[in-house]
DNA sequence: GGAAGCTAATTGTCTGACAATTTAATTGCA
DNA sequence: TGCAATTAAATTGTCAGACAATTAGCTTCC
């Protein structure tokens, strides 16, 4: 573990870029303990401050944990699935956000990817997967829910059809475009009729997944891909023609 | 942004998890500045150290960045699709190694999340994704090629599948789920046999996708699923007759 | 008017110290 | 001997103050 003295980066940057190398590529293994800050000072010839700032960004990676006392120190942190989830999640997020990625391109990635799972979800489902939809598809009914609320509802109903694929790296990878589109989704407003034509497709869907007929699931997804980028343009015109006045 | 005085954790995680939220929610928005150091320490009551440790902990996320000199200071970074790209890899890569991710599940999920792609990269490839795909061919047909840099070379070929799609949220999703393949692909060795299948099926997937024939693309990215899928069975079945010696 | 230098603000780094926490060893006692 | 309480040691968490390095803007001088 070598520092390169004309990078232009920070000390703490560096060490933590150097041992982070070290964990993602395996030389430092899951739940390996890292020498204490002040041997890791000794060893970059750098203070212990600086030393600290190289570990909490390889904290905030998840890619170590600290522990205090005696027998404490940082340890190699097993990358768990749901920390996965929850900094994937983040990230697409701000992506998504501070991109001005447009209501089309987010809502085509969001159901092409979804599709892929609806076939395997189709084959595998359990009842644990078809009561969550079912569940989902009843919240939603009820006249009285805000808008908020009905579009959480929605991301609910969806990460049940993922998570029924029984492939938890797919899920991984459909959190992050599931849970995104969730403030775009807000942005929508939902009127009592589109919220029953959404309701129509949760339950041709969620019927399709139940009586494992991919074909059904993936026509019913599709149509709601179809009616979702519908009315994100019909929004989108409305707000122009709102400010041409 | 207050702190919450019963809190177990560090106080740097505490402030870089207020600041965090101020920036995800957009109360802060991207470029705006945040306080010195100094005076976010005023602020929260603590010292400048741990202010810096709770800096360092978003610089990490690429949350913020930080610039020197008279005006400089901590400003809201805007994440980026490439920022984004390599988050996605080391944290898909990691998810993988760490948990004993089989091969069977993480080649079901890539090759359901790219055959997701496939219609959309025939109906919109431009001529610059099918000479990547094309040049990608060639370099696999070199049969001095060593393992690694096949693998290499595979991951760049699926890539341009996927980016052909011309959507970048797109792409962002499948980065990690095509890269974090590439050490499980680098465990499989490929016979001189089996390289000649791939690269059959991969100028199957070319053409296809020049062709714009859809259904095509989806057929034989569908047996490239299956022939690797078998290909890795073939190496743990040995691996474990081997064991058993 | 322009170039050089100065000043102020800010982050980067260092030194040294003490507090809090946890484990292990030691001691004292029954 | 066995066990409980105490002590010691190691380690991270936090603080205070200082100086170095960098950068923008202002001032001064030619």
């Amino acid at each position: 573990m070598k520092l390169d003295p004309a990078s232009a980066k920070d000390l703490s940057a560096q060490i933590a870029a150097a041992i982070g190398d070290e964990i993602v590529s395996g030389k430092l293994i899951v739940d390996a303990r890292l020498p204490s800050e002040a041997e890791l000072a000794e060893h970059f010839q750098v203070s212990r401050p600086t030393v600290r700032e190289a570990l909490k960004r390889l904290a905030a990676q998840s890619l170590i944990r600290t522990q205090r006392g005696a027998t404490g120190g940082a340890f190699v942190n097993r990358l768990s699935f749901e920390q996965a989830y929850g900094q994937q999640i983040t990230t697409s997020t701000l992506l998504l956000s501070m991109n001005a990625v447009s209501f089309d391109v987010a809502c085509e990635a969001r159901y092409a990817l979804e599709r892929a799972c609806a076939p395997l979800c189709a084959a595998r489902r359990g009842e644990a997967h078809l009561d969550r939809m079912r569940t989902e598809i009843a919240v939603q009914s009820d006249p009285a829910l805000s808008d908020e609320d009905f579009c959480a509802s929605d991301v609910a109903f969806h990460r049940a059809l993922v998570d029924g694929a029984g492939n938890p790296v797919l899920s991984y990878h459909l959190a992050g475009a599931v849970e995104a589109m969730q403030p775009l989704m807000n942005m929508i407003t939902f009127t009592a009729r589109s919220r029953s034509a959404i309701i129509d497709l949760h339950s041709r869907i969620a019927g399709a997944i139940a009586a494992q007929d991919a074909a059904a699931a993936d026509a019913a997804l599709s149509e709601l891909a179809e009616y979702t980028l519908g009315l994100g343009r019909d929004v989108m015109a409305a707000r122009q023609s709102r400010a041409r006045d």
